[in-house]
DNA sequence: TGCACATATGAAATAATATTCATATGTTTG
DNA sequence: CAAACATATGAATATTATTTCATATGTGCA
């Protein structure tokens, strides 16, 4: 069910998750992150077929925000989708017929 | 039920949508226009206490996406939301815990 | 320890977006 | 028709985001 109203308060935090969902090279990331429960960063590198620099910095703004979360292991790093929510969102645009 | 994978031909609309309504003033004219069902430029203006000319970068730029629709009547210009699928994603948005 | 690999970081360059301001266009009404 | 109002438009500017590149940091291993 859809609620009626969108709190002016909340307005802000809103924008501030879709912006930074609404990037190619993030919602790719996203999209691995999907199915994979966690990556390292070469592999989400290889797989998008995007620098490894970009990919550096796309993720730690990202998870700066609070969308990804990441552990250590070994030399790799590995990183994780924390904020699920952003999948209902992505599947639920990806049913609209735009 | 959240489907598994994120098509790549999707991703890029996908992004398309979330980026135009990831935007404060934007977003705050969508939350406008779902419970007013149409309102003129003006009253947007004064809603949001947003300057005229930038509003209507805005609504023109939405409906060149596909998101709202106007029409004129008499001197003014009244704007609906048209792809109602973004009041299911703000709505969503809008209950995570972030 | 030193080398190779994986990732992060920061500054500079570039690109994309948003905002402002002045003005044009279209509409109604006296 | 002219004046007043509503909205759109376009160019100039400001702001923010993205990309690139060079290099730093951290880790495991010979």
């Amino acid at each position: 069910m859809i609620s009626t109203g969108i709190e002016t308060e909340k307005i802000e935090q809103v924008a501030f998750i879709l912006k930074t969902i609404g990037h190619p090279v993030r919602l790719g990331i996203i999209g691995l992150l999907a199915k994979e429960v966690e990556l390292s960063v070469n592999e989400i590198c290889q797989r998008l077929d995007v620098e490894q620099s970009l990919i550096s910095h796309h993720l730690t703004n990202m998870k700066l925000k609070g969308i990804l979360s990441s552990k250590r292991e070994g030399k790799n790093i590995l990183y994780t989708l924390k904020l699920k929510e952003v999948l209902t969102v992505i599947d639920c645009m990806s049913k609209c017929n735009l």
